[in-house]
DNA sequence: CTGAAAGCGCTAACAG
DNA sequence: CTGTTAGCGCTTTCAG
């Protein structure tokens, strides 16, 4: 017979040291209210023990998880890994653990991983995606924990969120597209529908177009790519489009462009441009080497979790919408 | 004031009916013995009351959370999160939640991620990552805790784990470039001292050279690198060490080398060959597009997830190492 | 088939 | 400064 070694509790070290557990609860929670000496007796005999509080039963009974939920699309996808990693270093900088989920930007899977987070007792959460339904915001709401979005626009804007101005990223590369004699500038979104593609990328490039004096052709935007292999097959269509720049809003996608009309016989730089919009590795393997727009994606997930922590603290926020600054890169993929 | 509504808790159901709670417990966790009359008078008030069990009160009284933890090195790189994918997808199939934590390789913080992950009494543990030092070991032990590890090894076998069989894929790799008439071949890989470097990795390019009558030149091995930039920069080294091939570990060190050798006008694959390991999206998008090793990392993720789930349930495992099988993916970087 | 009762391990007033 | 007393919301015997 293997013994049990059953794990220490509050009373195992109450009882040894010969006080209460309230006693043992106040050392271990860093109350100021216990006599040097009998905390020292306390922490020796923890020490002794090898006691850990067990965060369930501490949670159960404070109402507080220390656990976080973070809702994202993808964590294959580099653009939300690097947000998500700057959320999990900055919650483990503020004692959160981390519960993740992947929905594929599915809606009905982010209704159920939220419902099921909040099961759970999570303090707050951080969603990510370019789906915020109605049903999922009404869902989030419903729940009370406090949210951040991050990289993720809602379209009212009535949740607190990190982001760029996307917008005026998207208008400032058409216009410079615009400048450098491109006349016919494609643009590559991830939806047709969404705010994030409707309210901010096209609506930019739209503006750039309008301020150029031109007007939006229906037939040089093209939503829906979503992978290396959706751009290489993109490639043919912006030709045939009679396209001569791109600015594609993911760069695996970008990427696919590149190759596609490389392998057609284009030369880019020279005969097209590329400019793409998250700066991940993705943009130095290629050849050339794409342009990109720079999210600091790793601060747009650590701000966030910062502004979380603030709300599941109750304190003030101030500013609601948070716009960190992107930069320009420009490689060779532009002129 | 804001009325705050609470959640209704499984006494409110238990009153609604009139009814124990014990009674709204077994329908909540589908016991066979409630009339079905009382079972729908049951359901009906859960739904009416919009009653969901509290997942930290359950887990406090039944000592199973259903969360599991996963300890990763970095979730920005494509290898493990693909690998993370594959546990995440399994594990919510199996209603587990997934905590999940970066710890960049570094055992101290891999003790600490797995210490307070036993603090949370997650019902299980995913360990990644070549470093799995005696201390960390040790420390899994302690907590008592279910483990399986992904896409790793410890030395002396004794977790379980899943991979595939490293050792025979980079002996299959070298034997080929000496068959095809490359005799000086670079081996890069992760570290110096890993077990997964030095037991398989090299092991196998080391089996592959004496078997072909050739001894190992030191100056052809090369450690620690990390990122596309390292793999860059030791380009030049590699050229200057004579190596006409290469079979680097990761994909963005392999993009780097071959990035970096065409940049000093080397050839691939005329002048040198260059094989990858991991067959991630990277290989894809280099040009030429880079031959690999093609690793199943999704499946692996998934079957380590559901090995998990079996020693859970305190079910027999079988074989408790795991080598799944790898394919070899020839591009344009081999001839 | 159903209920009563005893916890799970800890926090949080409330006394003293 | 310390102990007592209630719970937190649920599962789980044990009776009946």
């Amino acid at each position: 017979m293997v013994e049990e070694k059953k794990n220490a509790t509050i009373y195992d070290v109450a009882a040894a040291v010969g006080v209460s557990l309230a006693t043992v609860s106040r050392v271990v929670n860093g109350s100021e209210n216990v006599r040097p000496a009998t905390r020292d007796k306390v922490l020796a005999a923890i020490k002794e023990l090898g006691y850990r509080p067990n965060a369930v039963a501490r949670g159960l009974a404070s109402k507080k998880t220390t656990t976080v939920g973070v809702v994202m699309p993808d964590m294959t996808n580099l653009f939300f890994s690097e947000l998500t990693r700057g959320i999990d270093d900055v919650a483990h900088m503020y004692q959160y653990d981390v519960l993740l989920t992947n929905t594929d930007d599915d809606p009905e899977r982010a209704l159920t991983a939220i419902r099921n987070l909040a099961d759970k007792q999570i303090d707050g959460l951080i969603f990510m995606g370019s789906q915020l339904s109605d049903k999922v915001l009404t869902a989030i709401r419903a729940t009370g924990i406090p949210v951040v979005l991050a990289g993720s626009v809602d379209k009212d804007q009535q949740l607190p969120s990190v982001n760029i101005d996307y917008k005026m990223a998207f208008s400032e590369v058409t216009a410079r597209f615009l400048e450098s004699g491109y006349d016919r500038v494609a643009l590559v979104t991830g939806s047709a529908d969404r705010a994030i593609d409707v309210d901010y990328r096209r609506a930019g490039y739209e503006a750039a177009l309008l301020k150029a004096g031109k007007k939006l052709d229906e037939e040089l935007i093209f939503p829906g790519a979503r992978s290396y292999q959706d751009g290489v097959r993109l490639a043919k269509v912006i030709r045939d489009a009679d396209a001569n720049a791109a600015l594609v809003y993911d760069d695996e996608v970008a990427l696919g462009v590149l190759n596609g009309l490389q392998d057609e016989g284009l030369k880019v730089p020279d005969d097209f441009e590329i400019v793409s919009a998250n700066n991940t590795t993705f943009t130095l393997v290629a050849r050339p080497e794409l342009s990109s727009i720079d999210q600091p994606k790793y601060d747009i997930g650590a701000v966030a979790m910062r502004m979380l922590t603030k709300l599941m603290d109750k304190q003030d926020l101030g500013e609601e919408q948070i716009l960190l600054p992107y930069t320009m890169v420009n490689r060779s993929s532009t002129k």
